[in-house]
DNA sequence: TATACTACTTCAATCGATTGAAATGTTCAC
DNA sequence: GTGAACATTTCAATCGATTGAAGTAGTATA
């Protein structure tokens, strides 16, 4: 097996996983995504995330509605512009997934613990490098778009 | 940066990269996936596209139209059971996609070139037992989905 | 304080994709 | 050969998500 046939079978596991944590959380791929954006860069306002994800105004409040129902999200009136409504990720209120990201971090533990300090940074090294790859070709893809 | 922390802006940056590539090909996420499949696993039966993507069989009928259309695969009669219709990949149909591949490589190339054997079987190990740990984990939140 | 602007929401219309039932053509078992 | 089972297609109905226009509430400018 050469380099690129594992690289795909890389990517695509990593894909398939991401879709079946969506599926667990009973989330399409907008919002997972959205709620992705939410979790990690802190409470966002309606807009960023209608920037973000490339839809609608109007779809992000049909979105928020469905995330907040589900229990992942909270709407918070900005204190400073109280036009604005701030999404926050209701955190502990995923379900068991918190679960799985331990049994994720555990069994990935396991073999990374086999690694010494050299061996450790190589493969840091190589993930740092790759991620600039992909986020060069998925620009590059992106700006293409229009072709 | 931690390994969870690193490790997550990985897979968000190649869950991206697969969503800029279907969007270049201006295909939706089953699609994408059905593409993938068909390319990857040779001519498929309809029927297995269905069973593959859990979804109904007049739905494949649609899918492989649009897919058809799009000139990315064609169908053609199983000889051996003439029931059956084969959807096979029609490459070199897609766009300039090929560049996208030979420049990944080519930048892939550029920093992997940098590591020693040794190195590189460092790498390898890691990639091989991720893809196992992220197998594994899918399978778990595959089978905890009726919860 | 009046006017323009901004952020979000509501609602009806629409879109793309999927379903389920019925139809067609084909193979298998007897 | 007849009847049951199978693979795919067709079609109408439906579903979930998105759009765009209009409405509400809050902020900024002059």
């Amino acid at each position: 097996m050469d380099g690129a046939e594992l690289g795909w079978e890389f990517s695509t596991a990593v894909v398939l996983f991401h879709e079946a944590i969506a599926r667990r959380l009973g989330l399409n791929a907008v919002d997972h995504k959205a709620l992705g954006l939410i979790t990690r860069n802190g409470p966002l306002p309606a807009g960023a995330l209608a920037t973000e994800l490339g839809i609608g105004a109007s779809a992000i409040t049909a979105l928020v509605d469905r995330l907040e129902r589900a229990g992942y999200v909270r709407r918070t009136h900005d204190p400073d512009d109280r036009r604005r409504v701030l999404i926050s990720a209701d955190t502990g209120r995923v379900p068991d997934l918190g679960g799985i990201f331990a049994d994720l971090g555990h069994e990935m533990a396991a073999f990374m613990g086999k690694y010494d300090q050299r061996e450790l940074a190589v493969i840091v090294d190589y993930i740092t490098n790759t991620i600039a790859v992909l986020k060069a070709q998925t620009a590059r893809l992106a700006s293409a778009e229009d072709h």
